[in-house]
Parts: C-alpha cells; sequence; structure tokens
DNA sequence: TGTTATTTGTTCGTATGTATG
DNA sequence: TCATACATACGAACAAATAAC
C-alpha cells in the first residue's frame, strides 16, 4: 500500500488496524475496541497500540476521544491527506485550484444531477436567501452560506474526488483567514443572483452556461482580492469566459 | 495548521517537532536528536516522543532507522502522500480532475507565461515531434511525451499547487495503467496537431483560446475510455467545448 | 449531587535486538 | 569478539476525563 511497511511491529499493527477498517469491519462511526482489548486481540502491547492509532489519528482514520474511546472516522486516509497537502502553498494557489475545480464541477454537475443533488442545491440556495433577507444589513458577510452552495455543485459532480478537494480546499482557506475576506468581497445581494443564475444553468443541463457563469462568480469574488499579487492576474481569466459562449466570430482565425 | 491540535500532549508533541523541523532547524538530511534527549528536551515522556515520531514517520517527514537514529527526509508532508490519496479514487475521478487541471494551467499559462516557459513548452514540443518523426510506425504509443507537455504548461502556470497537483495525478494515473491507454487513444499526429494549436494560442497569450484548445484535447484523449462508466458520461461535457469557437474546425479535421 | 467504573493520557523502568567502532 | 549506544517493545502504575448510576 502506502506505508513503507516497515518491520516494526508498530507499523505491522497500524498495517493491521487500517485493513481492519477498509474491510469493513469497523464501519465509519462505530467505535474500535479498547487499547488493553486491542492489546489482547492483536497479541502486542498497549504502548505499540497507542502509536499506531496516533498514526491512524493522524491519517484522518479514526478520532480518538479522551475516556470515551477511538472512533472511525474515515475509511481512507484520503481527504486527510489532501487538506494536508493544501496547506503548504500560498493562498493565492489556492484560489488558482478553488477556480479550476468550481468550474470543472459546475459543468459535471450539470451533466449529471440527480434528484437528490437539485434537491440539496435548492435547498443551500433557499437557505442563503432567507437568511439574507431577516438579517439584510446585520453583519452577515460568512461565507458559510456559499460554501455550502459551492459544496453541493461539487457533491452534484458524481465526482468524489472533486467533492473532495473543495471541501479540503475551503478548509484551507478558512484556516489561512481567506474565507471571511473572499465572502466580504462580493455584496450578498449579487452574490445570491449569480448562485441563482448558476443554478438555473445547472437545472436546464446546459454545461456551457454552467461553466460561464461559475467562471463569472469565482472570478468576481477573486477580484476583491486584487492586492494579491497572483488574483490580479487571475481576474483577466474573465476574459475566456465572456467571450466562450458566444465567440462565433473568432472561428475564423 | 490542518491538524486538529488537539489538546493532548502528542499532538502538541507533533506539531511541536513538525514545526521545529519546518523551520529547518533540523534541515532534511540530519539526524534529529534521541528519544530520550527529545523527552528532556520538550518536556514529555518518551512514549509521548514516540507517538509524536511515529506520526511523523507516517506523513513521510521523518524515517527512523533501527538502532541508528530518526533522520529528517522532508520539511513537509511527503509528495508521495498526496499520489497517495489520489490513487484512493477511480479512474474517472482521477480525469475528471484532470480535465479541470489542464484547462485551468492552460488559461493561466496563457496569462503569465515567462521566457523561460515559453523555452520548456517549445523544447517538449519539438521534442515530441522528432520523436514522433524518428519512430513512426514504432510502438511508441507512450504517454511520456504528452505529459511532459502538458507538465510545461502546468509549470508556466506559475502557480505551483496546479503544477504538483498535475505531477501527482500523471503518477497516479501511471500506477493505475490509465496512462497508456489513453495516450494509446488519440493517434500521434492528431495529438501533436492539437499540441501544436494550443501552444500557439499560449504563446499568443489568449487565454480563450487557451483554454478551449485545452478541453477538446482533454476530451478527445478521454474519448478513447468511453468504455468506462463515468467516463462515458465525462464525454457529453464535450458538448460545451464543441459549441464553441472552432467546432466547425474539428469537423474539418 | 456525588460516587464509581471505564477509558484514554502520560510516565517510567526494564529487557531485547541491532548497528557501530 | 566485545562494548557501547540506540531504537524497539512490553508492562506497570498513576493521572485525568467521561459516563452511568
Amino acid at each position: 500500500m502506502s506505508e513503507p511497511s516497515g518491520s516494526s511491529l508498530a507499523r505491522s499493527t497500524l498495517a493491521r488496524l487500517r485493513a481492519r477498517i477498509a474491510s469493513g469491519e469497523w464501519p465509519v462511526g462505530t467505535r474500535i475496541p479498547t487499547e488493553p482489548e486491542l492489546s489482547e486481540l492483536l497479541g502486542v502491547g498497549r504502548s505499540t497500540v497507542r502509536e499506531a492509532i496516533r498514526s491512524l489519528a493522524t491519517l484522518g482514520m479514526v478520532e480518538t476521544l479522551t475516556a470515551r474511546g477511538t472512533f472511525v472516522r474515515s475509511a481512507t486516509p484520503a481527504p486527510t491527506l489532501l487538506v494536508n497537502a493544501l496547506s503548504a502553498y500560498e493562498p493565492a494557489e489556492l484560489i488558482g485550484l478553488r477556480r479550476a475545480l468550481d468550474v470543472e464541477a459546475a459543468q459535471s454537475a450539470a451533466a449529471h444531477w440527480t434528484d437528490g443533488d437539485l434537491e440539496a442545491m435548492e435547498s443551500a440556495l433557499r437557505e442563503e436567501t432567507e437568511h439574507a433577507r431577516r438579517a439584510v444589513a446585520a453583519v452577515q458577510g460568512r461565507g458559510t452560506h456559499c460554501a455550502r452552495f459551492h459544496g453541493a455543485i461539487a457533491q452534484a459532480s458524481g465526482n468524489r474526488l472533486l467533492s473532495d478537494l473543495d471541501a479540503s480546499l475551503s478548509t484551507a482557506l478558512e484556516t489561512a483567514g481567506l474565507a471571511d475576506q473572499i465572502a466580504a468581497s462580493i455584496d450578498v445581494a449579487v452574490r445570491i443572483d449569480e448562485h441563482d443564475r448558476l443554478f438555473t444553468a445547472i437545472r436546464g443541463r446546459d454545461v456551457a452556461k454552467a461553466a460561464h457563469h461559475m467562471a463569472l462568480h469565482v472570478d468576481a469574488a477573486l477580484r476583491g482580492l486584487s492586492h494579491k499579487p497572483v488574483a490580479t492576474d487571475l481576474t483577466t481569466l474573465v476574459a475566456p469566459a465572456q467571450r466562450t459562449p458566444s465567440a462565433r466570430r473568432e472561428a475564423a482565425s
């Protein structure tokens, strides 16, 4: 697999625990045996068990709650590793990836959303509108609703990788303190209007228009970060999206 | 950071060790202090140190050799972890990400390539052409050259994240045995012709056309995988690209 | 409210195998 | 071969947090 599968007992113990989780013997959400139980079950010392469990925790596969036990959180280490990998990059680079993912997700979502996906997107959009109406002039610059709608779109793409990366990116942007900044850079009414048009395009299975609106939307949100060196350059990327749908005249080149 | 930074001593110890490595206090290749030394240095017990070190090893940042000590292998979580994370997803999902990254990279590359980037792309393209001319009817279905050109474009985007993800994706596709399949799905002459047009667009700073050609190119390469369940759906995404500018050029060729 | 049992958190001592000189 | 240093591994013991009664 992934691990060097070293010869040390702790490593092999990690591999054995991981295998049990991956096989579904200990499903996500359930509690695994206590440390003394595992010690006897696997025939290794408790210290060794703890090292293995700690490794599983850093992989994001389990979470251990003091005096409560350790619980399975994910059958694979993937999402956590993605978040970890993203944390090593500059904000401008993260934003570049977000544009790539969101545009692709919008296209893919338009191509094959299911009834459940549509429901989720509609719900997120409705809740966002409702919330904006209630707390009109309030602080309300939170990007939570925006992220929820985008997350629903990523989900609707039917591509777990896109969805996971999107969620990981949101986390990374959040910890980088950029989420609020992005949310504040665009007027709430405008944002909801853009979301509305985007949703209409996706619901109508119009892949091209979905890509177009998403590109416009992301670029608009990014324009607020124009003081960032690279983000400035990214705003020039609005051009293709604007020209693409109706640029028949270009064909003659 | 990425870690939950839990309140446990082991977690904070992991964070402290990780910070020392990231700061360069313990450079890559060097040996970190022994466990008893770390125990005293950090003011925690040896078992706690061991758990933290084991986690670092799981992240690929250190490697511990029996009776020799533990050595720093990487200042950040190992890149191989990214490949690892990607390998947990379905081929169709990987391909969806590739489309997103490549299209974005093409746009960004067109927006701000440097002289060095242009040189690299031109070199890769020239070598590809040369190689195709020499080994005309040979086996030569290798995707190596294709990957090199795409890698050069990702590099020219100026976004390390896009570049790294692109490289990781190539590796993941390679290990999944999909690289050759993709390369074989498109005629060499057609591929080089598409690369040529793509390069011309990028060199001309035409962001829109770069995005368009890249989308067409990726979709064309993906069409060969139409027997895959989800990949079939992905080919429907050709639609937006075909409706745009040079769809008729494709019909002509 | 408080008491008790369970479970994880942390430390320490010790034994063992292995690499180095 | 021997001695030293170090990582590996085990288990005992106590602390702290949590849940159930």
